[in-house]
RNA sequence: GCUCCGUUCGUCUAUCGGUUAGGACGCCAGGUUUUCAACCUGGAAAGACGAGUUCGAUUCUCGUACGGAGUACCA
């Protein structure tokens, strides 16, 4: 059995895609799974819509998802020679032919078809045309594509689907410049590259059948097909740029670990049983085309989220501290100071099980990246009524001399409560006003601990002097 | 127009002819709780429609409806 190889092969003519990406990390499944090799390939033929920023994004994104690739990005404009070259073999073979058609003419002849009602798909009359009476004009060459019987594709995803070659046309394989066309390419490239499983959008089932006539032409053995169904926004149609449809660089900028990411992009559309919770590893060993559904998926950011803030929880903490720098980057936050960060990675504790996304994260952790004065928000503010600033300023002095342990911060605290008949409830509500500014934080006892016993009393007293001294 | 594909709770899905149609997210109710989150218990919630095959259809076949894709010298 030979060793799988898939590849990826957008076009870079935007940002990577939820669609995109997601085609991306089931290749990357596939091949990794197996041992077996993914690829990059940019397929940049249309150099009106192509263009280095797009392959950059691309790049990004991958580079993100951490979907690594085998060997270098090809480009497959590079290749334009290698395409013309089979293209005059296919020429040289009788498998193609030069059509001197002009735009005019196809046009006429499909206005007249589509007013019959009968298929629009061109037919050239130069498909059987002895060269002698070639013109000396610019052409285009087609492939001579079969009229009788059916093009059967066997899909991992779709089935066996039949179609009539009747339905198929004479694609054009080089343009009148002489520069090929993406269904040559595509062909010629996923051969020269030994692909052997093609998993792509069904956006292309229809092509595969126009493709393997190619193939067919050349005596080459096809590779196996697994289309698989788009992605639709959450109203059921199109992916659209208002809902779901952003590039995937937004996603790292909205704050999701992109562990979650491709645990949700690999649920969707795929399954395993009752699995939804699981690592890379996992993926990897369970993802097959078997389990990979028919119909057209809905993106849902709620359980994005909910998938999200599981990874979170599991992530260890040096790997999410890298995570969370490289999110501030990507959403144009201010870099966190050294301090912060020695904060931050010793709350990640308690934060970390609390959290869907890295903002509300970072939200939560807010008490530990304070520098200076706190600003106490709205919500915050009642808790540090005039009552309240007198309980903290009759709480503080007992904690001048504790040893700054859990325990014992919870005994003083449990006992100062009980001494003064209220609930603990009653104060924690100052506690978190005073500490963090904050109506929601960690935990009291996290929060006093990830600070230390010198600010955490600095802050009590600031705030059971009412802020001002 | 023509060709192809799809249709199970709101959403993602399980089911490979016989199930009280299962799970997850979300939602609702209750519990726990120092806030938030988490957690625990319970609940509502689905086979597009119509025929046929079969002892028996969500599952197989056909039709209809509705979605989607393709039909380019775009990819």
């Amino acid at each position: 059995m030979t060793a799988v190889v898939t590849r990826f092969a957008p076009s870079p003519t935007g940002y990577l895609h939820i669609g995109g990406a997601r085609t991306a990390l089931f290749n990357w499944l596939y091949a990794r799974g197996r041992g077996g090799k993914f690829l990059l390939r940019i397929e940049d033929t249309d150099r009106a819509r192509s263009t280095p920023e797009a392959t950059d994004a691309i790049l990004k994104g991958m580079e993100w998802l951490g979907l690594d690739f085998d060997g270098e990005v090809i480009s497959q404009f590079d290749r334009a020679d290698r395409h013309a070259e089979v293209a005059n073999e296919l020429l040289a073979k009788g498998a193609a032919y030069k059509c001197f058609a002009t735009q005019e003419e196809i046009e006429a002849f499909r206005e007249e078809a589509r007013a019959a009602g009968k298929s629009t798909h061109f037919q050239s009359p130069w498909r059987d045309a002895d060269a002698a009476t070639h013109p000396d004009a610019p052409y285009v060459v087609r492939l001579k594509s079969a009229q009788d019987g059916e093009t059967v594709i066997n899909d991992e995803v779709q089935g066996t689907v039949r179609i009539k070659n009747e339905n198929l046309d004479d694609m054009v394989l080089l343009r009148s410049d002489g520069t090929p066309v993406y269904m040559l390419a595509v062909v010629v490239d996923d051969y020269d590259m030994g692909v052997t499983h093609v998993i792509r959008g069904d956006d292309h089932l229809n092509n595969a059948a126009r493709q393997m006539g190619i193939y067919t032409a050349m005596g080459w053995d096809l590779p196996t097909y697994a289309h698989i169904p788009l992605i639709h926004g959450p109203d059921g149609k199109k992916l659209s740029k208002r809902h779901g449809a952003l590039g995937v660089e937004e996603y790292q900028a909205m704050g999701y670990p992109s562990a979650g990411m491709r645990n949700y992009l690999a649920r969707l559309g795929w399954s395993h049983g009752d699995d939804e919770f699981f690592t890379d590893d996992q993926a990897k060993e369970w993802f097959g085309t078997d389990g990979i559904g028919k119909s057209p998926a809905r993106f849902d950011f709620k359980k994005l989220e909910n998938i999200c803030g599981q990874h979170i929880a599991i992530t260890d903490d040096a790997a999410l501290l890298h995570e969370i720098v490289m999110y501030r980057e990507a959403a144009n936050l201010p870099a966190l100071t050294d301090v912060q960060s020695q904060r931050l990675n010793a709350a990640l504790y308690c934060l970390k099980d609390r959290a869907k996304t890295f903002p509300e994260l970072l939200e939560k952790a807010h008490f530990a990246l304070i520098e200076g004065e706190i600003e106490v928000e709205p919500k915050a503010a009642k808790n540090l009524d005039t009552v309240s600033r007198g309980i903290l300023g009759a709480l503080t002095p007992q904690l001048q001399n504790v040893s700054w342990t859990r325990d014992e911060l919870e005994a003083v605290l449990n006992r100062f409560a009980e001494d003064n008949g209220m609930k603990f409830g009653k104060l924690a509500g100052p506690l978190r006003a005073a500490l963090a500014g904050r109506a929601a934080t960690p935990s009291v006892f996290d929060m006093m601990l990830v600070l230390g016993q010198e600010i955490s009393l600095e802050r009590l007293t600031q705030a059971a002097n009412g802020g001002d001294s």
